[in-house]
DNA sequence: GGGAACGTGAGCATTGTGTTCAGCCTATGG
DNA sequence: CCATAGGCTGAACACAATGCTCACGTTCCC
């Protein structure tokens, strides 16, 4: 897939609304209504643009606590059974397979701190979990931040040879 | 802020497809339009949904390989110069200040093996970083899935949802 | 009971959508 | 050197959705 500046300006304009419109985006990028349409069917064609989604933000609605949890599963055991364990607990939001002293990496939330530990403890009682290690989220620089690389691969496109 | 299923189910239905529209959303959920529009905007006035914005997958532009980076800051420096230092790479997709060992984590998005390297390589060198150790995402279960537990919160927890 | 908050259904003018089309430009390749 | 393909354009069309406002019926609670 390559990409151009026209599909990162086009991307830039719905990320700060969704809301906007074809036509709107046309007139401000100063392009054909059409040019955009295609644009768009074809950054959705191919998976760069995976669909348009309310951005939800735990923090807002009870869940301001979150924590990144390392977890290490009993020998033997294949990742399959953990994820499908841990995939019924609703506060964990991400959840990773990783290489590495620890075999999955999930991100949770919590009410509190004391939420928390009740959070940590039903992740520790999944089986097939033998030991986790939790670092409390302090702060937020950001997150899902793609934009920017996005930007770079379709900036890059003239100058550098990909 | 009270959440009860008509607002789960509408978070749900514009996070299948955010084009769907407030009035098809209205007529599938069996209520006014009116409601469906009070209903998000007092949903967008308290920040739990905070947009709408096209879910880019970084994996279908060029960027399939992540990694997770504890990085652990020199004694002394606050982590705002660590802050933005970090930002300015791309790369970079998530970003917390956390507590324990490390001080710092972050998830990378990378090229190729060998371009992981480069990106490891421009975290460990920005200033005030004094070391960092690296995991390999071999598998990504779920990303930023936040709909189970604003489902779980709107009372749908007796409901099988999905 | 009074009042506030919420949902309803309806109305309105305006605007955007999906779709198609012919014409034009530019790059690529025979 | 010309031919072809692919992209962009601007326009057309019927249709549908939007933003906004309103009067009215509930429900809940002071």
């Amino acid at each position: 897939m390559k990409i151009d500046e026209l599909d990162v300006r086009i991307v830039e304009l719905f990320s700060e609304d969704a809301g906007i419109g074809v036509l709107a985006a046309s007139r401000l990028l100063g392009v054909a209504r059409a040019t955009v349409q295609s644009r768009l069917d074809k950054l959705r064609a191919a998976g760069v643009v995976q669909g348009m989604a309310p951005t939800l933000n735990p923090a807002n609605f009870g869940y301001p606590v979150m924590a990144i949890v390392s977890i290490e599963i009993v020998q033997g055991m294949g990742h399959v059974p953990v994820g499908t364990a841990l995939r019924e607990i609703p506060e964990i939001v991400e959840m990773y397979t990783v290489s590495g002293d620890h075999d999955v990496m999930v991100r949770v939330v919590a009410r509190s701190n004391d939420d928390l530990q009740r959070v940590l403890d039903s992740v520790s009682s999944a089986s097939a979990v033998n030991r986790t290690r939790s670092v409390v989220v302090l702060q937020t620089h950001f997150q899902n931040r793609v934009l920017p690389l996005f930007a770079h691969v379709g900036g890059a496109a003239e100058r550098n040879a990909e």
